[in-house]
This record gives structure tokens, sequence and C-alpha cells, in this order.
RNA sequence: GGGCCUUUAGCUCAGUUGGUUAGAGCGUUCCUCUGAUAAGGGAAAGGUCCCAGGUUCGAAUCCUGGAAGGCCCA
């Protein structure tokens, strides 16, 4: 017969079978094959959220991409066929300014110098070279996926700097590819090359142009003027989505309270305060609240005019000489700190210098009196139009003041607060200069404080914000504004995991203003805008067809090259309205537009509109849900609504934010983070998958080594060793798996694979629910019971001698098939979390078994639950078992006597009757566990001295609802030992209540009972475990045979023999352990395969070892039998 | 100021539809097992379930208000 299965060591090194596992998938094209498998299946669709290819990526991606994995994963094993399309995202600033660090660039103008062609070109190779290292890791984490070969990308990657215009051939499914470099990296994702999405594909890019080009037919898209938050150092404004998180931080500023003297009123001033000294150049109005209580308080010669809340901010004392409400102050005239700039001057600020009334003043900062520079700020902006100011904006693209600035002109506006303190200072304005720490926008890649400037940029309007819930909103709204659109969309399309990500979708979309989508900067979509500079007319190319036909210069420049500048620039239209030759502005597009129309460009919405609905909308996304309810969740939705008004998602899995395992951010400066290739190489994949995926998603991961490590010893050692310990006996006895099922199973055995059923279906359950972590608890609970409790009570019956008795032969033959069946049955059922291993196991169990059999675990079909082994009510038993057993334990503990030393008896009561018959029933189980001789029920007459009656609120409570606490007290009242002997006689209680007589079921009422001493004794609620303690010489004598077993298995061990090698032991003992040892030789010889056993003045064998316990001595020597 | 989330043992976290004795792991102390062995098991100590009201026979759980922290938006 021989080995069967592989041998299989416990010793193992889990990581580096993961590489083995790799190469054993690449090897027999595990992935191709899986797909070939399901071909004709009915589809599952899943949309990839794209990764930024700008980095090699960080643990935290892995928690993402573990799950994307396991749903996909789960779901082809349901036989299901799938996309396997991963995304990356590709361009923007965050490409940019990485390819300008690596130039040493520091500024716009020497990328232009440098060259756009070059630079873009240099954006794409970056993108290329990471997507290969973000491949590779992706696949060292076991996720499935239609990769790119990584050497592919990266001879591309090669090939692009060489010459981009080269004519190559490659290889895709359906056959070679022939095209430029560029030409094929534009096409890269597309059916004929197969393989991960690109952002920056042609076909991603013409696919916006389509929505675009939407949105302008129905009048949502516009050019607008505003202030906005620019990074002087970047060149660009920063969007609403880009700022409001990343974008804060603390920093100390000067700030300066300043008076304005007023006109008209000599020696009284307003008192101003700001953070922002460089503004006060285009100071227009003043503002206060027109509610508020304002004072004005004299200081020497001079009187000013702050708000009464604010009066703590004064230096010195001070006199009110009065109140008066803000309103009163309209119309106010002062002098302006900055008068004298041409600036000023030329745009009549000057003679508009006034309070003005707004109701947002407040108190809690400053002086209640708010100057207002329409040009340097959103809010002063908004004001400005209302009340017809003039705009005064004083600083270019980078950050530089512009002319009519006096001596400011062309010195940057950072670092200026001192020189205008010092011309202030001069000037006589100012009141107090002081630290102030405020939260300040900051631009999330550079880091550089930002600024607000008065610029032209393009919009897509989501609509008014109106004042009534969302159910009120009329069909014709919903007609016009993009915002309840989308909303509407929402709501009646999407499911969220967890479900607040609704509410926070919502919220988003209920108060997101126009969505900016242009950007002064090079690499991104080319926004496909061609606005005439003579009549201000613009259009919209919906495509590059649209684009051709209205060409009429620069096609030939642009002909062959991806859609990015410089080359669209090239192309020029006449002006539908005026004639003029027309320039497509410059701007490029805001990179959420990118990801969000992967839902159509990736399912070939434009090329192949049947394929794309078969595959759309996608039963699944996943992405953490910081940020991505204003990004990717909101563009997708935005742009699915735009072109189909219909939700692109089924969906949503969300998770939140991996941190350290210190609980703060991983920073690489603050030693706490870990790299995703460092992890896999220390921890294996598996564990960090089982990490990930049995966490709560919506709570912060904190992940460590820590953590990793409890995971190896609790979940993939015991898995590991369970399956270790099958195949090494069954390699032993020959065993493999049949076709006859005549088994006569166990108790035991029944019961696990009850307990195996149940958690198939839970599991199954729980990951169509979209709680994996659950599904994972479930999965250790049951691991638990396995390795310790059905494992440990089963030993001994693989250990049986084959062929001793038909009967003993039977019970083996059931053991191996209950065990072979929870470990084949969890080797799939563990695939989707644990790739590597499961596979290992399956390999073993199933693939040298049976060559028929699918060729991966990942082929095989999910465990299904088979009713016909599931027995809820073994299942309730043996947990009362196990209940008893822990007392039992419990017991000993209390009495020292360890478990090695036989005891006579162990005696137990139970709350209820029907538990009595469990406790016969399971009688032999508890008997070995705990290494008695004898198992009964405590006599409740003889041993128990006192009864506690425990009304159960669980029943009794829904039952009798508010009369259970004075049944209860009834209950209590009642003489206990009788009440306790009518409910153990398993009869119904009768108890007098309020007049009426309620008949209490035995099964609503636990009956405790304490014991006699002369026990030792362990309870828990009614349930008591009791140890007879007291010991026979023949008791001693066997603990100490058993003393002498351990010390000949440790022997064993350090002999290094195998598990079934038969010895020769000789001993040399003290006298009462000669005669323990010779009254149980039997047993000792069976125990330790000892075959000869030799009493011996000196013994000799290959291992010697000498010992002394219980006041005896012990010599054994062993050495190996035949 | 508004929306969402969180608050349970020293630490990290579970806690099903409300059930009167709130659990696990780590850490600490002790015990134990040894055919899973550079593991395993058990016990002890450790709790104002953030606070205050309310609903209910009964609240960690449901409701209201508040506090602290986080995320998002003004």
């Amino acid at each position: 017969m021989g080995a069967m299965f592989k041998p299989v060591s416990n010793k193992i090194d889990f990581i580096a079978q993961e590489h083995n596992i790799l190469e054993f998938w690449s090897k027999i094209g595990a992935f191709n094959k899986l797909r070939q498998l399901r071909t004709h299946a009915p589809r599952w669709s899943f949309i990839d959220g794209p990764i930024t290819a700008n980095n090699p990526m960080g643990v935290h991606h892995g928690w993402g991409r573990t799950y994307k994995d396991l749903f996909q994963r789960f779901k082809a094993m349901q036989g299901y066929q799938l996309r396997y399309q991963n995304g990356f995202d590709c361009q923007g600033l965050w490409v940019e300014v990485e390819v300008e660090r690596e130039l040493g660039f520091t500024s716009k103008r020497e990328i232009e110098k440098f060259g756009l062609a070059d630079f873009v070109l240099m954006c794409k190779q970056r993108v290329l070279n990471y997507s290969a290292v973000q491949t590779e890791q992706s696949i060292r984490l076991g996720f499935w996926m239609d990769w790119n070969a990584p050497q592919f990308l990266r001879k591309l990657r090669d090939q692009l700097g060489e010459d981009p215009l080269r004519e190559i051939s490659v290889d895709g499914p359906q056959g070679k590819v022939t095209d430029t470099v560029e030409g094929i990296v534009g096409r890269l994702g597309l059916p004929e090359l197969g393989g991960s999405y690109f952002t920056f594909s042609d076909e991603n890019n013409y696919t916006i142009w389509t929505v675009l080009k939407a949105c302008f037919d129905k009048g949502w898209l516009y050019k607008g003027r505003d202030v906005m938050p620019w990074c002087s150092r970047c060149g660009t404004g920063l969007s609403q989505h880009e700022i409001v998180t990343e974008g804060y931080r603390e920093i100390t500023h000067a700030s300066i309270t300043l008076r304005f003297p007023l006109k008209s009123r000599p020696g009284e001033n307003l008192l101003i305060w700001t953070t922002t000294p460089w503004t006060l150049t285009s100071n227009v109005v003043a503002a206060v609240g027109p509610d508020l209580t304002y004072v004005q308080v004299r200081q020497g010669e001079d009187t000013y005019y702050l708000s009464k809340g604010t009066l703590g901010m004064l230096e010195g004392d001070y006199e009110i000489l009065r109140e008066l409400e803000g309103r009163e102050m309209e119309g106010w005239e002062y002098e302006g700190p900055f008068d004298e700039l041409p600036a000023q001057i030329d745009s009549g600020a000057p003679d508009a210098h006034r309070v003005i009334l707004w109701s947002e003043v407040g108190e809690e900062e400053g002086t209640g009196i708010v100057h207002i520079a329409p040009g340097c700020g959103a809010e002063d902006f908004k004001l400005g139009k209302e009340f017809g100011l003039p705009v005064i904006a004083p600083l270019d693209e980078s950050g530089v003041f512009i002319e009519g600035f006096g001596w400011l002109s062309g010195r940057k506006e950072h670092g200026i607060s001192q020189a205008i303190f010092d011309d202030l200072k001069h000037k006589a304005k100012i009141y107090k200069i002081e630290d102030y720490v405020h939260r300040y926008p900051v631009c999330w890649r550079c880091s550089e404080e930002l600024v607000f400037r008065l610029v032209d940029e393009w919009f897509i309007s989501m609509g008014e914000q109106l004042d009534k819930p969302f159910e009120d909103i009329t069909e014709h709204e919903k007609e016009k504004y993009l915002r309840y659109q989308i909303m509407d969309v929402v709501e009646q399309g999407t499911n969220w995991h967890p479900s607040f990500g609704l509410d926070r979708e919502l919220d988003w979309l209920r108060n997101m203003q126009d969505w900016m989508i242009s950007k002064k900067r090079y690499w991104g979509l080319a926004l496909p805008i061609w606005e005439c500079k003579n009549c201000g007319h613009f259009d919209v190319m919906g495509s590059k067809n649209e684009l051709r036909d209205r060409a009429i210069e620069g096609w030939q420049e642009f002909e062959g090259h991806s859609p990015h500048r410089p080359y669209v620039d090239a192309v020029k239209i006449e002006c539908s309205h005026c004639g003029e030759l027309v320039s497509r502005i410059s701007e490029v597009g805001n990179p959420w537009l990118d990801a969000g129309i992967v839902a159509m460009s990736t399912m070939q919405y434009n090329s192949d509109r049947e394929y794309w609905k078969k595959w759309f909308p996608a039963n699944l996304i996943s992405e953490s849900f910081p940020g991505q309810f204003r990004n990717w969740f909101y563009s997708l939705l935005a742009m699915s609504t735009i072109l189909e008004r219909k939700s692109p998602f089924e969906h949503v899995f969300t998770y939140a934010t991996l941190l350290a395992e210190d609980g703060r951010a991983m920073h690489k400066s603050w030693g706490n983070s870990i790299e995703f290739n460092e992890a896999a190489d220390k921890m294996g994949v598996d564990v960090m998958r089982w990490l990930y995926s049995s966490h709560k998603p919506e709570k912060d991961l904190l992940f460590g080594y820590e953590q990793a490590d409890e995971i190896r010893r609790k979940f993939l050692l015991p898995l590991w060793n369970v399956y270790s310990f099958f195949i090494t006996y069954a390699n032993i006895d020959g065993w493999a798996p049949s076709a006859n099922k005549d088994v006569e199973y166990s108790l035991l055995d029944r019961w696990i694979l009850s307990r195996l059923q149940e958690l198939v279906s839970r599991v199954t359950a729980k990951l169509e629910e979209y709680q994996p972590d659950v599904a994972t608890n479930e999965i250790n609970h049951f691991l638990e019971n396995l390795s310790n409790w059905y494992l440990r009570r089963s030993r001994r019956r693989f250990w049986a001698k084959t062929g001793a008795s038909g009967e003993s032969d039977r019970d083996k033959n059931a053991a191996y098939e209950t065990l072979y069946q929870v470990l084949e049955t969890l080797s799939r059922l563990l695939a989707p979390f644990v790739p590597f291993v499961s596979e290992v196991m399956y390999q073993n169990l199933v693939c040298s078994i049976n060559k028929r059999m699918p060729e991966s675990v990942h082929h095989a079909k999910y465990p299904k639950p088979d009713t016909a082994f599931m027995d809820q009510e073994l299942v309730r038993e043996m947990e009362l078992v196990l209940r008893l057993v822990s007392l039992g334990h419990a017991a000993r503990n209390r009495s020292n006597v360890k478990v090695r030393q036989p005891l006579a008896e162990a005696a137990f009561s139970v709350g209820m009757a029907s538990e009595v018959d469990v406790v016969e029933k399971y009688a032999e189980l508890l008997r070995a566990e705990l290494n008695v001789k004898h198992i009964r029920m405590l006599d409740t007459a003889a041993e128990a001295v006192d009864y506690v009656l425990k009304p159960l609120p669980r029943q009794l409570g829904s039952k009798y609802g508010a009369k259970f606490p004075a049944l209860r007290s009834a209950i209590l009242a009642l003489e206990p030992q009788k009440a306790a002997e009518t409910l153990l006689a398993n009869t119904a209680l009768e108890v007098e209540v309020e007049g009426s007589i309620i008949n209490v079921q035995p099964d609503e009422v636990e009956v405790q009972i304490e014991a006699h001493a002369g026990f030792s004794v362990a309870s828990d609620g009614a349930y008591l475990a009791a140890l007879v303690t007291k010991l026979s010489p023949e008791l001693q004598k066997e603990g100490l045979a058993r003393e002498v077993v351990r010390r000949v298995q440790d022997l064993r061990k350090q002999a290094q023999f195998v598990v079934d090698d038969r010895i020769i032991l000789q001993y040399k003992a003290s006298d009462y352990l000669g005669e323990a040892i010779a009254e149980n030789k039997n047993y000792l010889m069976q125990e330790t395969l000892t075959v000869v056993l030799e009493k011996h003045a000196s013994p000799q064998g290959v291992m010697v070892a000498e010992h002394s316990f219980d006041s005896e001595s012990l010599i054994i020597a062993i050495r190996k039998h035949g």
C-alpha cells in the first residue's frame, strides 16, 4: 500500500510554502484555467477602484486588496465568471509632483522650459514602472487578477523612453497587436491587449469627453470665476475635494490687530483683526454682525469699536463709552491701510471703504469686525458680488504681487508679513501683533500653505441646494439638477456596507458645491473644451471623431498621439459662433474624472454597448471609506448618472483606516511603519489576509507584528497541526478516502460533522452579507472545537492498532473519514481567505488521491451545507459537555491534583432534568477527558445540602411579562429542597401568584446545588462538578505509571523516533515505583509502543534519562526495536 | 454650527432579535498537559459597559439629552 498522501512536517515554513504555491499557480496557469472553467457561467461583476501607480503599495492597500480578492474568489468558487480587471490610476498632480522631484524642478516654469512632451512622457514612464511594482506585490498577496506581466510593463516603460513612435508588436489574448509604443500604451487594458486598465488610456480619456459633452448639452458645464484655494508652488487651484481632509495643518501665524480710522469721526477707529496680512492690501470693506452688540471704548487718546464679546482681546485698561448694535454702524466710512496703492486707487476701493452688515460675523476670534477683500477669500468674493464691490486680486499664479502694489509688486506673498507689519507700523495703524495657532489649508501634495486667489476654472454644476427634504424634490427639479439625480440614483440603486455609508454619501451630495474639474497643470485628461477668445463661446468635443471633423488646423501634429498635452493642444477648430480660430483651453482634468469613468470606459461603453450591458452595473465595488464618499464613490455615481441615470454598482463594501500598532498613523519618520514587502516576507500573506479579513471593517485596523504572531499561533498553526496530524497517521495506516461511505460515526464524529455543516452555512451566509469578519470568527470558533476537543478526544482512535478488532477498525475508519471530511471541506471553505495554505491542504488531501479533481482548490466549488449531517440537538448537548468538562478541570485545579493522576469518580449536577440524560450519554467522553474511573450524577439527597432556585428571566420574563417580578419572588419564597426535587423529577411546579396558580415548567427554573465537603468542587450557575480526591493505592500506582509513560514519551521525542517506531525499554526504579510499573505493565508498553520491557540494573539505550518525582526515582533507557 | 461614527477589563477588541452572573486575546500571577511540543490547556486577579434621564417586569443593547475622541461638511 504505502503512503498515499505527501508526508507533512509539523515544522513548517509557511512563507517558503507560499512562494512554492505561487510557482505552482504560475506553472499550471491556474488563473487562466479558472477563467476558462467559468466561461459560460453566470456573471458576477466587480469594478476595481484604481490604485495610484505612483509608488510601491503599502500594507493599507493590502487590506483593501484582500477584500477584493476574498469576494472574487468566493464568487468564483460559487461558480460565477468574473472580469478580474485591476485598475491603475495614472494621471494627475501626484505623478507630476514625483516626476518634478526627480528632475529637481520647483516651479511650473521649469517644466515648460523642459518641454511638455518629454515631461508627459516621463509621467507615463513612472506610471508604467510602478504599475509593474504593484503588480508584483499584488501577485505576492495572492490577488488573482488579469495581470500584465511586470516585465512587459517595464519593457514598455523603456521603449517609451527610447522612441514612442516606433512600431512594435505585442501578444494579446486575440493575437498579435501592432502599433507604436505610444499607441500600445494608450490601448492597455483594452480587450485586444487584456490586463489591467490604466486611466491614462485613450479609451478612458475619450469616454470622459463623452460625459463632458453630455454635461455641456444639458447646460451643466460652465466657466466660473471664483476665489479659491491656490497652491502657488504647484501653480494650480485645489478643488473642494482635495482640500477638505488631508488639506489642513495646525499652523502658527502672526496675527495682526489694526485700526481703520473712521472718516468724519476723528480719533475713532474700527479695530480689525486678520491672520493674512497680505490681504489687507486688497481690503475693500469691513463687515459687522447686524445683531451683535458693539462697544466704543477709550484707551488713551483714541477710541475703538469692537464687539462686546471680544473685549478680552484688548490690551491694558479701557473705558466703555457706549454700546450699540452692529446695524447702527452700517455705512460708516473709513480709511484703508493701503489706500495709496495704485491697485486700490484704480479699482475705486478707497471710496468704497465702509461698514457693511453680514450675519455670518461672529465673536469667537478677532474683534467682531471683519476685513473683507473680495479678491482674496471665497466668502469675501461672494459678499463683493452681493454688494457690488470692487475686486482687487493681488497675486499671480506663483503667489507674487502683480503690478500696481507699489513696493510689494514683484515680491512673493510668502514671507511678506513682517514687511507689511513694518509698513503699517510706520503708518501707525497697528494695535497689536501676536502669534495665532489655527488650522490652515495646505497643498495636499507639496504641503505649501495655500492662498486664496481669484481665478477662472471650469465646473460641472450640481444645481441648487433646495431647502427641503429629498422626498419633496419634484421630478422637474431632479430633471434640472444633477445633485438630485445622483441622490435619486443612490437612494434607489445602492446598498452600503456598513449601512451608514448611505447617509454619508447623501450628506456629501446634499452639501457639495459645483464640481471644479479643471486644473492648470500638464499631466492629465485634456479637457475637451475649445473656448473662443474672441466671442467667449466654447464648444465641447464629445469624441476623437468629433474633434477630427471640427479640426481645421494641427490634426497631423496630433494624429498618432494619445489625447494628452502638448499634442492635443495643436488642434484648432473654428468657433461655431463667430468663426474665429479657437484653441483648447490649457487646463487638464481633475483626476477623479479619470477614476469615475471606469464603470463605463473599462466595460466598453463606447465601443461595445452589448458587452457593457452584460457587466453593468457592478455587483460590488469596495474601497476604504475615508475620502471615497467625496472622491471615487462620488465621481463614479456622478458620471454614471450623467450618462445613464443609473447606479454603477449595487453594493459598496467599505472599511476604515489602517494604523500602526501603536494606534497612530504609519510614518516612516516615526519608526512605526511597515512596508508591504517586509510584512509579506516576515508575516506571510496568509497571516496578513486573515488579519485583514477578521477585522471589523468599519473600525480602524491596528496593523503590526504582535497581531500577526497571534494569528499564526492561534489560527494558522492549529489548522496546520490538525492537518499534519491527519496526514501523519493516515500514511502510517495507509488510509485513503474510499467511495464506500458506510461509516459508523461516533457521537464525537457526528458532532464535529454537524458543526462543520453549520460552519459552512454560516460562513457562506456571512460572505453573502459582506461580513467577512463574522465569517472568520465562526471559523476560529470551529477550529477551536476541532483541535481542542474533537482531536484531543479522538487521538487514541487513530493510534489503535489495525486489525485488533473489527469494531476498533471500524471506529478508526470513522475517525479518519470524519477528519478527512472536515479538512477537505475546510480547505475549500478557507480558500478565499487564505488561498495558500488551503491550496497546500487541498493538493495533498484531494489531488494526491484523485487526479480527476479540479487542479486547484480555487477551481473547486465552494462547499454547500449538507443538512443530512446537521444535528442541532447534538451540538447543544456537546456544549453542555464542554461546560462540564471545564468545571471538572476547574475542580482539579482547586484540589491541586494533576490530570495525570486518575481519580475514582466525578459527580455532576445540572440545572435541568432534561440535562441529566446528557451526562449519561457522554459519560465516556467525560471520563476520559477528566481521567476518572467513574462518572455519575451527584446524589442530590445524600450529598447536596443546599438548593438555590434560579427563575430564568428569558423564559419566564417573555412568557409572563409584567407578572415576572411577582412570580420570581414567589418562586424564591418556596421551600427550595421540595421545589428542586419536583423540578429535577421533570415535573411542573405550582406557584401561587396574586391569587392565581401558575405552572412553572422544569426548563423555566434552574436549580443550583451546593455539595458537601470531601469533594473538590467547581460550579457555574446550576452546573457543578465534584471530584472525589481520595486516592486508593491502585490509583496512586496508576498515576505513577502515567508519570513513567510521559517520561518515556519525552525520551522518544528527544531521540527523534518516528511516532510508530517500536522500542526496547530498560528501566531501574525505586521499590514502590517498580511495583507500579509491574502492575501497569501492559498499559505502559502499549502507550509507549514498547515491545520489550526490561528491568535492568544499569539501563542501556540510545537515550538514557534519570528522574525523580513523587519521592520515587527512575532511570529509563530506550532504543529502537528491529 | 450640521452629518456620520466611536466610547465595554491595564492594552486591543467581541457582544446576535433587550433576559438579571457582560466575554475573548494579549499582559500579570499560579496551575497543568506532553503522540500538535521553539506549541497546547486551565484557573485567578482585573468592569460605574462614558454620564444623566426615559421606555420596559428587565437596558451594555432601544429612545432623548450631554461629555470625550475620530471622520466628513459648513
